[in-house]
DNA sequence: CCTATATTAAACCTATAAGTTAATTAACTT
DNA sequence: AAGTTAATTAACTTATAGGTTTAATATAGG
């Protein structure tokens, strides 16, 4: 799988995406990172496994914990990818934008009328 | 599932990012959209129901044709979210640069010296 | 050395994603 | 009316995602 696809796919889940959350305020380790969630504590190594493979976050060793810690490349690289329809929304914007103005002017008619 | 994730997850599929990108430069039907991939029409039109649940594309309709427009609302969601990472993202990268600048005026040992 | 704590590994279950082929619906064309 | 083109629906297969429980591994501390 190409990597942007497999940070999609991590992204795609939301006790992936609150785990992010919680580690864009700092380390944590993994029971930590559980902690808020109802599920297993197996579940969320698994989900720290997709993330992981991802790049999206990297494991570090201090006794027996695993301090996780965000990786932004991967983020960045979804941001790039972002970049090529933000003309395209910009442009649709601008355009219903445009068309409110033209509204309040008068200048048309509401679809409605 | 919440509308971020069946974004994320249809926006996973690299078939499917192809069909955006195409749909970026115009509408197209299903069977024109179907046409560069090396799998059914069938797979395709799934493909492109998985889309239209997101909100990332919408159908018309012209006689037999259903004439596919990408819809910016999901991918300005997609970028909402993506906000609140890039301070993250942007602090690493400034320590780095910072990094890199002090390397280069030969104020820190590199870490292989 | 023994035990508690932190994490991962293994085996398993169930739902669903992604593809297939064959059949159906709908609209245009002759 | 019959045939062609466009697209969807249905039924089916296979692989994988996301969860479980139980077992294994590694480290800390008495």
């Amino acid at each position: 799988m190409d990597t942007l696809s497999a940070t999609l796919s991590a992204l795609a889940d939301p006790t992936r995406r609150a785990i992010l959350a919680r580690l864009a305020s700092g380390e944590a380790s993994v029971s930590e990172l559980a902690e808020p969630f109802d599920m297993s504590l197996v579940a969320v190594s698994k989900h720290l496994k997709v993330l992981e493979k991802a790049g999206l976050i990297s494991k570090g060793r201090e006794a027996q914990w695993r301090p996780c810690r965000l990786e932004p490349k991967p983020l960045r690289q979804v941001d790039d990818w972002l970049e090529s329809y933000r003309q395209f929304w910009n442009d649709n914007l601008d355009r219903l934008e445009a068309y409110a103005t033209l509204l309040q002017q008068g200048e048309v008619d509401e679809p409605s009328k």
